[in-house]
This record gives C-alpha cells, structure tokens and sequence, in this order.
DNA sequence: CATCCACTGGAAGATATGGCGA
DNA sequence: TCGCCATATCTTCCAGTGGATG
C-alpha cells in the first residue's frame, strides 16, 4: 500500500483563491462602490429603495461588491431604531421563470421544513405567498436576484414586485430589488414597463484592464500563496489570459488556483508559466465537459454527429450534412431520429455553449442560399473524451465502430 | 432582375413528466 | 385517484434572407 504524503505545498491559504472567498478590500472597484452606495442611500434615509439593475460580464465584482456592500447596510442599520432592512439573495441561473425566482424567494424567507415544490401551484398562490412571508417580515427588504437574466422575458415577477404597494399587495414592508446581471442586453428584451421600474438605478461594471487584473491578482497571491511561491512572470499570465479573453477577475484566480495545484502535484515549490498553461488547458476542459454533461440525449447525438464529421475530416459541415449524418447516427444505434428543426435548435445550444463555431454562408461554387456551417471550436479529443462518458455502453460501441468506419474509409 | 433554393429562426401547439390539493 | 398546474422537449408551420441561376 502506498502511504499518504504532502506534497510540496504552494499554497499558505488556498480558499482565499475560491469563489466564495470575499477579500477583505475590493480593489479597483471604488467608483462603482460609490456609485453603488449612493444608490442604496434611500434605505438608510428610511424611504422606499430603489430598484438597482446591475450588469457586467462574469467576474467583475458585481456579486463580491454587493455581498460587502449588503453586509455594510445590515451593519450601519443597526444604528437607526427606525430602520429594519433584510437581504435576501437567490441566484437565478438555474431558473428560467419568473414563477421559479418566486418559489425559490419563498423558500429563501420560509423556515426550515416549510419550503414549496417547484412546480404544481398556480402562479399566483405562490405570488400571494411570496406577499405573505414579504408582510411578515416588515420593513425593508431587499431581493438580491443574482444571474437574472436567465428568466428571459418571462418577467411578470419583475412587473409585480415594484407595483406591490401600489396594488395593495403590501402595506407594511418596502421592497428593492437588485437585479444582476452577465448580459448587457437583457434589458433590452424586457417589457417597457418593467425596464422602468427595475432599471431605476443602472450600474454597469466594466471588464478589469490588464493592470487592474495584475494588481488583483498580485495582492491575492500574497494572501493565497507561500512566499516566494509564485513567479512573477506567471502571476502576470494569469492577469493576461483572463484581460485577453473578457476581463475577469474569477478567471484570473482561478487559473492562479488550478495553476498552483499543477505545480503541487508536480511536487514543485514554484507555480511557473507552465503550469499556468496546464491550468489554462484544464479549465478549459473543464468548461466542455461542463457544458456537455448538461445536454440532452439528443443534443449528445447531434455533438457525435458532428464529431464524426470531424473525424472524416468534413468539417465545417452545413446543417444539410449534419442532419444526415445525425440521421445515419440514429439509424446505427437504433434510435428514432428527432426533425430537422430540433437538430438545428441542438446544434445552435452547442454555438452557444461554445463548442461549436459557427460561420454563415461561406458558400463555394454550386451551394445556393442562406446557410450557415459548423465546426468544433474545442480539441477533438476533448469532445470525443467527454461524450464517451455521457453515452452508455451500447452507444459507446456503436460509436467506435462507426468512428472506425471512417477511418477504413478515408 | 425575377425567381428559386436552402436554409434560418420565430411562434404556436402537442406531448409527456412530475407535483399539488382535495 | 382526479383535475390542475408548470415545464421541458418536440413538431409543424411559415415568413424572412440572400446568394445563385437563368
């Protein structure tokens, strides 16, 4: 039996390098704050709040800087006898309807045990019940709705918060929301009514500059990292792959994190570029695996459609070829295929998860019309590695025969 | 330049699933 | 158990779109 030994070890604190980790100042974010608090001031002065949409891409603080800030507002109330806020937060990623924030909000207030089922109530019994633990609490209340913009347009919960104490639905307590949100234009697709009132207070936080993100990620480190444990020269790729790709500082620090566990298992006492670029590739692996792990059996079948196109070396493939080859894929395996629609809605969930690329109407000689073809935008291994283990035995076979096929073939 | 092709992508409706209260 | 309710996933239908063709 091999015995359990240290490796060498990087880190001094690693979970300060975790999400959930809130550093005890937020750098490069002051305007934002200011801008942040001045719009929050109405709760102190004891009126109704305003509504606060914030927007920005992943990992720009917007989430940190409303923890702290929502901290400091629970704090300072204390101050006033007149004042009672209470914060409640719900990230909304995985609900895609006003009628799931409103069970989760409920469930959030409810003591333990007396939380609703997500579905199987009327939409407005659980609006009423959502008033109902809203009277009970009284005072100011904040809703903090974290990833708002996966409730697309689906916004009536969004009309009717605002408008409550107009419609006599609350008397006794003031509601503020905060939306946050990843998509700039998820306003944009919001009834005009409701851009009004949720959009009261806009804030946007810009993606961090390239100095910003060494700056964060250099004093991070400090905290995070053993002294001397980190090269310079790889703290700053950190800071330049997150700049490079959208600015974020969770990416930044994450890759520092994956970075120093590659230097770990390497038994090193230096995180390097190297294990930087290890990292880089991990996450990355990680994200396709993610992302395909969350398909539907279909749109499992549509990626080895696709994959097998690319293994034939014919892709990028228009929707035509893929459809055909989905067809031959479903034929092998036994399956009946789904329309031609559906494989299409497929396909564009995978552009959108970003293992595909998409490119329109490259059009060559003899190919009319408007089309678009498709190609993977990931290393091949990565998506044939990560299909295999959402496939089951069967499948897998099929799979591999098919793939040798094609290889006799070419 | 009209017409056609091969799609794209929105919308509405069907079907199945799973949960609720009575 | 039954009648509701919300949701996810498909199907069907169809109005564009824009390059190719004659």
């Amino acid at each position: 039996m091999r015995r359990f030994q240290r490796n060498a070890s990087i880190f001094a604190d690693k979970d300060a390098l975790r999400e959930s980790y809130t550093p005890p100042e937020i750098e490069e974010r002051d305007e934002e704050i200011a801008d942040y608090m001045d719009a929050l001031q109405p709760v102190i002065d004891g009126w109704e709040p305003d509504n606060i949409f914030l927007y920005g891409n992943t990992g720009v603080g917007k989430t940190a800087v409303t923890d702290r800030l929502m901290e400091q507002l629970e704090e300072d109330a204390e101050e006033y006898d007149d004042i009672d806020v209470t914060v409640f937060s719900v990230n909304c990623k995985t609900l895609s309807s006003s009628y799931q924030v409103a069970v989760q909000l409920v469930n959030a207030m409810r003591p333990d045990g007396g939380e609703i089922a997500a579905t199987g109530h009327p939409k407005q019994t659980v609006f009423r019940m959502l008033y109902d633990e809203l009277e009970d609490i009284g005072g100011t209340v904040l809703l903090i709705l974290d990833e708002i913009d996966s409730i697309g347009s689906n916004d009536e919960l969004l009309y009717e918060l605002p408008r409550a104490r107009a419609n006599g639905n609350l008397e006794h307590t003031k509601v503020g929301i905060i939306g946050i949100s990843n998509d700039f234009k998820f306003s944009d697709q919001l009834d005009p009514r409701v851009q009004d009132t949720l959009c009261e207070r806009e804030l946007h936080f810009p993606a961090y500059e390239a100095d910003e993100l060494v700056s964060i990620v250099e004093s991070r480190a400090e905290i995070a990292l053993k002294e001397d444990a980190g090269d310079e020269g790889a703290i700053r790729l950190c800071a330049a792959l997150a700049a490079k790709d959208r600015g974020s500082a969770r990416q930044a620090l994450d890759l520092l994190r994956l970075s120093g566990e590659q230097a770990e298992r390497a038994d090193e006492d230096v995180i390097t570029e190297d294990h930087v670029e290890a990292a880089r590739q991990e996450l990355e692996r990680e994200r396709v695996e993610e992302g395909i792990r969350q398909l539907t059996h279909h749109g499992h079948l549509s990626l080895l459609s696709i994959v097998s196109l690319a293994a034939a070396d014919d892709t990028p493939a228009r929707t035509r070829t893929v459809f055909e080859r989905y067809q031959n894929v479903c034929e092998t395996m036994g399956i009946s295929p789904l329309s031609r629609r559906s494989i299409h809605n497929h396909v564009k969930d995978l552009v959108m998860l970003g293992i595909l690329r998409e490119r329109d109407n490259n059009s060559g000689s003899g190919m009319r019309g408007n089309f678009n073809t498709y190609e993977l935008d990931v290393p091949f291994d990565s998506a044939l590695s990560a299909l295999a283990g959402e496939l089951d035995i069967d499948e897998r076979a099929s799979e591999l025969r098919r793939l040798a096929d094609i290889n006799d073939v070419a």
